[in-house]
DNA sequence: CTGGGGATGGGGCCC
DNA sequence: CGGGCCCCATCCCCA
């Protein structure tokens, strides 16, 4: 747009900023504001459908759309950065190809960004949530995750009160006709849509499994925070808070031939190769089993219980390696020279719950002589345990304790694979 | 402060 | 499909 001056040259309107605006009195309220927007987006949506003024094409799976770039640009940061790499061709219509959702999802999403209006439910709402991961459109991500937890809510009171009670979410972010709506998805919810993820827990169990999620993220190190495929790394779900304990990952498994697209990735000279998506980031795997095993860095779930020092695991292989390398001190390696040892030229040290070997002159230095008359239960922390003896205790010992406590200092060399429920702190031996 | 090694977690893939 | 192994990346600890 461009002002006409009085001498005759022109020059661009700039509207002004906040800032720079002078403290005058506008005829503005909360209500002309949304009804302005509502209109504003009513009449853009008008336009999409008839296809006026599009200057952006969108090709998904082969079915287009059109639509506005200013719109798309100001809903979603991937078409930001796609617009905004393509800004000096303004003249030419934008273009943009998807494959990794569907145009059913897309369609989903273009309705909302036009209407503030988004069609959700359980068979779509995992993958919308993860095509708006993939859009980088954070407001349709929180909604899903709403979604998803008023699902739970339901579920869980289901269970509990066998009744069903109105959960508040925010649908749409636009005010108007936003009860309307909310009406409208509530009845839609009640009437016809199953959870997601059944609640298993009811809801004290459930506040345990809050303490306990967040006593276990308390106490992670920091690496959790930064891992590759957590939440916070990809998108703002946070499934420990959305799920129950039980075997989250496995709900979620059960859920993903509904729920998860297969993505094919079509090469011209040979077959479709068919790998499976993960709802939550972007990884794709080519066998469902390891997008369960996958799901759990999701779900935080950790199933997989240190008897000897309560440390958790996701995987039985992780423990076992654990359990061999921190309390069997099954490395054949001196834990001070490196040097390599045997079973015959070396001690286990035992130091609080960790054990590890030294060798025969590692040994004399340190002043931890091997000593026959030793006795191991009287020992302070850093006692030597002979090879015999650590063979009596291996036989001896038993790792099912009750206190927890007893659990860390005296620590038995038999390692007991339990496979518990997250949330559950009375592990059953498997 | 830095580099090396240990511990841990996640992915690929074989059996 | 689960178990297990291997590999690699990352983080933490310590010299």
């Amino acid at each position: 747009m461009e002002m006409v001056c009085e001498n005759g040259t022109r020059r661009p309107y700039r509207t002004p900023s906040e800032s720079d605006r002078q403290p005058v009195h506008r005829w503005t309220s909360a209500d002309m504001s949304a009804n302005h927007h509502s209109c504003l987006l009513k009449q853009l949506d008008q336009q999409r459908r008839q296809e006026l003024f599009c200057d952006c094409t969108v090709l998904v799976a082969g079915c287009l759309f059109r639509a506005h770039r200013n719109v798309l640009f100001g809903s979603s940061g991937y078409f930001r950065m796609l617009l905004s790499q393509g800004a000096r061709d303004k003249l030419e219509p934008a273009k943009a190809s998807f494959d990794a959702f569907t145009p059913d999802t897309f369609a989903t999403i273009l309705d909302f960004v036009y209407s503030g209006h988004l069609a959700l439910d359980s068979s779509n709402v995992i993958e919308v949530m993860s095509a708006a991961s993939y859009l980088q459109m954070d407001n349709v991500i929180a909604y899903c995750k709403s979604f998803i937890e008023s699902s739970l809510e339901i579920s869980t009171k289901e269970a509990t009160e066998d009744t069903l009670q109105p959960h508040s979410v925010l649908w749409e972010h636009q005010d108007d006709s936003k009860d309307e709506y909310e009406a409208e998805v509530k009845n839609e919810q009640s009437t016809q849509c199953q959870p997601v993820l059944e609640a298993s827990l009811k809801e004290d169990q459930m506040a345990q499994f809050e303490a306990v999620s967040e006593t276990r993220r308390r106490g992670t190190r920091k690496r959790s925070a930064t891992h590759r495929y957590t939440p916070d790394d990809t998108s703002p779900i946070d499934l420990q808070r959305a799920t129950t304990g039980t075997h989250k990952a496995d709900e979620l498994y059960a859920t993903l031939p509904t729920i998860v697209g297969v993505m094919g990735v079509f090469n011209k000279d040979s077959a479709p190769t068919v790998r499976f998506k993960c709802p939550f980031c972007t990884h794709t795997v080519k066998r469902k089993a390891d997008l369960k095993r996958h799901l759990r860095c999701h779900t935080g779930e950790r199933p997989y219980p240190c008897q000897a020092c309560s440390k958790r695991f996701t995987r039985l292989e992780h423990l076992r390696s654990h359990f061999e390398t921190i309390h069997q001190a099954r490395k054949l390696v001196c834990r001070k020279c490196k040097c390599h040892v045997t079973e015959q030229n070396s001690r286990v040290v035992c130091e609080g719950s960790r054990r590890y070997r030294l060798c025969e002159t590692c040994l004399q230095e340190s002043g931890l002589v091997a000593n026959d008359d030793t006795d191991p239960s009287t020992e302070e922390p850093g006692l030597l345990l002979g090879v015999e003896e650590e063979l009596d205790r291996n036989r001896n010992a038993s790792w099912v304790m009750e206190d927890e406590d007893d659990l860390a200092e005296d620590s038995g060399t038999d390692l007991i694979i339990q496979e518990v429920e997250d949330s559950d702190e009375e592990p059953s031996a498997k």
